[in-house]
DNA sequence: TCAAGCCCCGTTAGCGGTAACATAACCTGA
DNA sequence: TCAGGTTATGTTACCGCTAACGGGGCTTGA
């Protein structure tokens, strides 16, 4: 219950503070504390453990500004509550963990100008690389990666230009399948259910090519409804109902993300309606929250666990002089059925 | 499409390239980019042009090293996809936001090893403070803490003895007062329904007030049930089956979080079992899903958004000097009787 | 008219490490 | 026996920035 008797710490140590107590040069605790060069055995064991009696934990501000390396990848993402970004962070971690290399997070909330300031804060930072979701930043954002002289990989989507590198799937394309899927089911009244954020360029892309596919089918989206804010699963079912009600007709839903069309999953299921007789229902993510479900909502994978591990391969390869200058690597979602598609 | 001509970057820029484009000292430049000391508009104005023009991004490593001063809290947190600690970091943002603070968050997969490595690596840079989840800490851990010479806010929890401040509920009371609603409802043979986890202090602190407020009515729980991993919704269904088939007598189902708890409440719904008549259920966290769900589940709220706040209000007034030493914050948790707990 | 004060800007000396080179002690083989 | 190579350690010179101080030029008031 007594807390243990610390000597009071007049100014925070230093190698120099662990050089006396050891008997040694600072450049050889250095040396030791890195594991870099010659070291006896003796001196490495009698400098460690002065380094641990004392408590020391090295400066690496002081490190890295000397050594010119710094163990830190940026990563920089629009939100962190939305079950997709864990994911990739998952991905990124997997493979960062065995290269010394450290992810650290900022998050900008779908704001182009908030996402300018953390990265100019990021870089600030001299990190190893960046990696960063979409292809759509402020023209100053873009110069600065492209100054950066870091590597920088733009993540989730391949619709566009990058600045460098980039690892994504196409969401136009994905919105065209997912389109072309619904159409093939028999579908033919189909309404859009999605945010209303106007910088979530992905969503914004899938309906794109959504749409384009209604059309060289010679048809039309016959409802919308957008929301922003508030629990995704409860919006997921207002909606639902407001379009039912507003479109009796309408024989699909098709929602920007998972979560709503969960929402609208149990929605539909409390109406009675039948699912996907009457109305089908699909998402876009494969997020795991869906196995839960009475049913299995249709949905596409984003393929955000690889998305993030190849990121992070490209800049663990770039930073071991492997480099192999930009990629661009495309990946495909599968379509999952589930069921609330009519099969044949 | 085609690219701006890029200066081809030899050097990283410093302050000695701003200051030599605009005819000033390095000091001059330094103190414009700042925001200190006193600066002529004019001088100010042609130094901020040169800075642009050029895209100088300041070093940080360096200036933080010269000025023995870091404008990084780290936040030290088990997961990252479970719900909670993004809203723990909503409220941590909202009030480091005005104080030129940032937060770096560091995960742990609920390993103690790996917070103490984590805790390293963040001392490591010298933040300004240090914000983690729990008050259960290896030896080294507590020892670095101590030694660091920061504040440090441990939060989520209260029940034990902080290294230096805390904010949280008492888990342990948050049991004892949700056994005792149950009982007071009527409810007799009641099961509980966990995550396996041994390092989840906080759930574990839960069951034991929970089965303390059992004993004390003359009452123990009539049946248990684990898991780890895989999809919490899922794993709630499939729990909660196993329970219902193995115990058909129990009449509450208590579960460790919200997640899982929504998976039997589904699942229950599924079976067309009468909830709260027949069976009822209550979780923990007060998540924001369940405003989504066909009926609302019991829960309590852990004050996550308010415990990020006040953690972060301490690091911030610590770091002006307004000192007021270590705190102990202790905030209570309301009980959301939901629908399904029988209300009389 | 000049001391005192203010504004604006420069100079100097580190911050706590590490790269690169220097050095001393100890081997090794022809 | 000694040139040439290892191995183990120390020395020096920064990395890029900022705290602290200094000082010239101008204003102000007695």
């Amino acid at each position: 219950m007594t807390k243990p008797p610390i000597s009071e710490q007049r100014r925070t140590l230093t190698l120099r503070d662990v050089s006396e107590a050891s008997g040694v040069s600072e450049m050889t605790v250095s040396r030791v504390l890195r594991n870099r060069g010659d070291v006896s055995a003796a001196t490495r064991e009698r400098v460690l453990q002065a380094s641990r009696a004392l408590g020391y934990v090295p400066n690496k501000i002081a490190g890295a500004l000397a050594s010119q390396r710094v163990n830190l990848v940026g990563v920089i993402i629009p939100s962190m509550s939305n079950m997709v970004f864990p994911e990739v962070m998952t991905g990124i971690s997997s493979v960062l963990d065995n290269t010394g290399l450290q992810p650290v997070v900022g998050v900008t909330n779908y704001l182009p100008d908030r996402e300018e300031a953390v990265l100019y804060e990021m870089l600030s930072w001299r990190p190893s690389g960046v990696i960063i979701a979409g292809l759509e930043h402020t023209a100053p954002a873009r110069a600065m990666m492209a100054q950066a002289g870091i590597p920088i990989v733009e993540i989730m989507d391949i619709d566009g230009q990058p600045v460098d590198s980039a690892v994504g799937i196409s969401h136009r394309r994905a919105g065209r399948q997912m389109a072309e899927a619904i159409i093939a089911s028999g579908y033919r009244r189909i309404a859009f259910l999605g945010t209303q954020m106007p910088n979530d360029f992905r969503a914004k892309k899938r309906l794109e090519g959504f749409e384009e596919a209604l059309r060289r089918n010679g048809m039309a989206l016959v409802d919308r409804e957008f929301y922003d804010g508030g629990s995704a699963l409860l919006k997921g079912r207002e909606m639902t109902a407001a379009v039912l009600r507003r479109s009796p007709d309408v024989d699909f839903l098709y929602y920007s993300n998972d979560m709503i069309g969960a929402g609208g999953l149990l929605y539909c299921l409390d109406q009675g309606i039948d699912v996907p007789g009457k109305v089908g229902l699909a998402g876009f993510n494969g997020v795991e929250l869906l196995d839960g479900l009475p049913r299995r909502l249709a949905t596409m994978d984003a393929c955000r666990l690889e998305i993030g591990q190849r990121a992070a391969e490209i800049i663990a390869a770039r930073n071991q002089t492997v480099d192999l200058g930009p990629q661009v690597v495309e990946l495909f979602p599968t379509l999952q059925p589930g069921d609330t598609i009519r099969q044949f």
